[in-house]
DNA sequence: ACTATGCTTCGAACCGGTTCGACGAAATGA
DNA sequence: TCATTTCGTCGAACCGGTTCGAAGCATAGT
């Protein structure tokens, strides 16, 4: 392998003036900078990474903390890496992908060894395990997804009180007054998934703010399972004009539900969800929906982890706690109520 | 941070003798080595992955470069990603993830830098431009996906001429006479997906062979484009009883489309696909398929370069081109062909 | 003529591990 | 009893970068 002493040789000059000729933290002449370079690139020499992270203490990498939950959808935590290791990229860094289903202690290994500059956790729960961990490492750490206690990190979610409120409030201003709303499966919070009561209770508060009644249930989120439950749901409402879906497979089923009752969306029910672009173009979703941004989650949490690490926010410079608006993509599944038949 | 001189001095030995008691390379006295063992327990010590990587030449990391297309199904992506990662922690290695739209430089970072022990390359093309960096890198990479010339490389593919032939044989051996294959649309073979020919000439030989009449064609990637173009196929040929797809937009269609013919499978269609049993159950797909085991070939490419980087494998010994065989998951959408109205 | 100044460059130390050769002490054998 | 081997440990060198202090040299200032 080509190393910085190689290059020193070729060019004539001493290994540290071929150093600064490269990093430019030192003034080198023009003539002996020209020299390095026609080196460098004649023995094609690239730094070795290891001795580097060894002399500066910067590996330029970030990890990547994902957790794959057998229900989770595997395309929007595509979108999520992909956001993230774009962004990195952009900043100049690479990502090291930890699936690890031990969470706390591949993190602990990552940031103890000095692989890592700074942590992407993906998939936050309410009351996370790793996060006791990314206190007491050394290294800053960005989280998707809102925790309990965000002391010493920076957050980014979806703001999912928001996003209850704005579709109960859609469908209110169009005179719908009877509506449903199905959620994840229980055991999604369980395992603290926290933003699906987030939602479902800004719903509630915003369905009883106007009057509006709301019928909230948690639904299975495996088919078949989940169409009879929505089928059961439209048999037990008859009445329910509007359909809420924070659910990825009830928005995967409704299709099929919604034709076999001969059903059509917006005339005969309003239906809005909470799922990516991205999901609504795999599965060809017809529905207006509040966008999740995964892509632009992962985004946010990669540059504010590098701001971090580079220091250009001040040293403890207070952390972060954002919620991205939710933004309702209109896909033409919403309008007024019919006319009711009584 | 806590290194290994903290430790040799809370051990009251010197640091190497640290270093042999914690990797078992020389013999250190039981009592010694416990002293050792409680310092590091007691400071919490882990080594410097940079400092080892440097003294050892060896990251511990494998580089995996993923090729985001914009018509790739994504959960395959994830799926690869996760077969990967899953292997290579238990293998005792990390995983450096690089989407680099610029595959061939992002390899070449990696590898020169030494940040990695081995690659992995995701999606290969038939003429892939990452295969000259990967041959001249000092090390070893893996395949998933077959190109033209595997010199030098460790490879792992589905076999998709024998997924050919198994699909048509299938159908055949129930006593289809004539059939359909919707492959994906040619723009995927000129990016260099050679397996989408590779299945269709082995269908169309063996379809010949037995004479079959088989109509084959390259189908959109895109809702509704594909939904239409199964619809015209049927309207085409409506003595074809058999449906074969290489055509995972097809797939996820071919429900719909059946709804509104008022078809079902098998009773009126026989239909047999190729994807992953995960693509399967995210779309709720009835149909029986070729499991294209993504997981699968990320774990056995991953165990190959394993071998090679800890050179398990003989020096320079030959390099692998492995088909995984096709195996049809029966999901019930096959049966003899209805008996002909005529 | 002599010192101050600035511009380049060099040498050496350092980052935190691993590994080789050597050395002292204890065990073995003659 | 002395030579030899074995065992356990240590010191030093090395991996390949970065960075600090200093030194050489030319130019400018007085």
């Amino acid at each position: 392998m080509v190393t910085i002493g190689d290059v020193a040789r070729a060019a004539g000059v001493s290994r540290s003036t071929v150093s600064y000729a490269l990093s430019g933290k030192r003034a080198i002449s023009d003539e002996v900078r020209a020299r390095v370079e026609r080196a460098v690139r004649e023995l094609g020499y690239t730094p070795n990474a290891g001795a580097r992270a060894l002399a500066t203490s910067q590996s330029k990498v970030i990890g990547l903390l994902a957790r794959f939950l057998p229900d989770e959808f595997a395309p929007a935590m595509m979108q999520y890496i992909q956001g993230v290791s774009d962004t990195a990229l952009e900043a100049g860094y690479d990502i090291l992908l930890c699936s690890d289903p031990n969470g706390p202690r591949a993190l602990k290994r990552i940031t103890d060894s000095r692989m890592v500059d700074g942590v992407v956790l993906l998939n936050v729960a309410e009351d996370d395990d790793r996060l006791p961990v990314l206190r007491t490492a050394p290294q800053p750490g960005a989280l998707v997804g809102l925790p309990a206690d965000c002391t010493g990190v920076d957050v980014f979610d979806l703001d999912f009180e928001e996003a209850g409120r704005a579709m109960v409030e859609h469908l209110a201003a169009l005179g719908h007054r009877e509506l449903i709303l199905v959620s994840q499966p229980e055991h999604v919070i369980e395992r603290g998934g926290a933003y699906v009561w987030r939602l479902q209770d800004a719903a509630l508060q915003a369905a009883a703010a106007r009057g509006l009644a709301l019928h909230a249930v948690f639904g299975p989120s495996t088919q078949p399972e989940i169409g009879r439950e929505l089928h059961a749901l439209l048999d037990a409402h008859p009445r329910a004009t509007g359909l809420l879906l924070n659910n990825e497979a009830a928005a995967a089923a409704l299709p099929t539900v919604l034709h076999e009752r001969h059903l059509s969306a917006p005339a005969d029910l309003s239906v809005v969800g909470r799922y990516s672009d991205e999901f609504a173009r795999t599965f060809s979703l017809p529905f207006s929906s509040i966008e999740s941004a995964p892509d632009r989650l992962g985004r946010m949490a990669v540059r504010q982890l590098v701001r971090r690490i580079e220091r250009r926010e001040p040293e403890g410079a207070p952390h972060v706690v954002r919620f991205v608006s939710p933004e309702l993509v209109d896909r033409g599944s919403t309008a007024a109520p019919p006319p009711d038949p009584n």
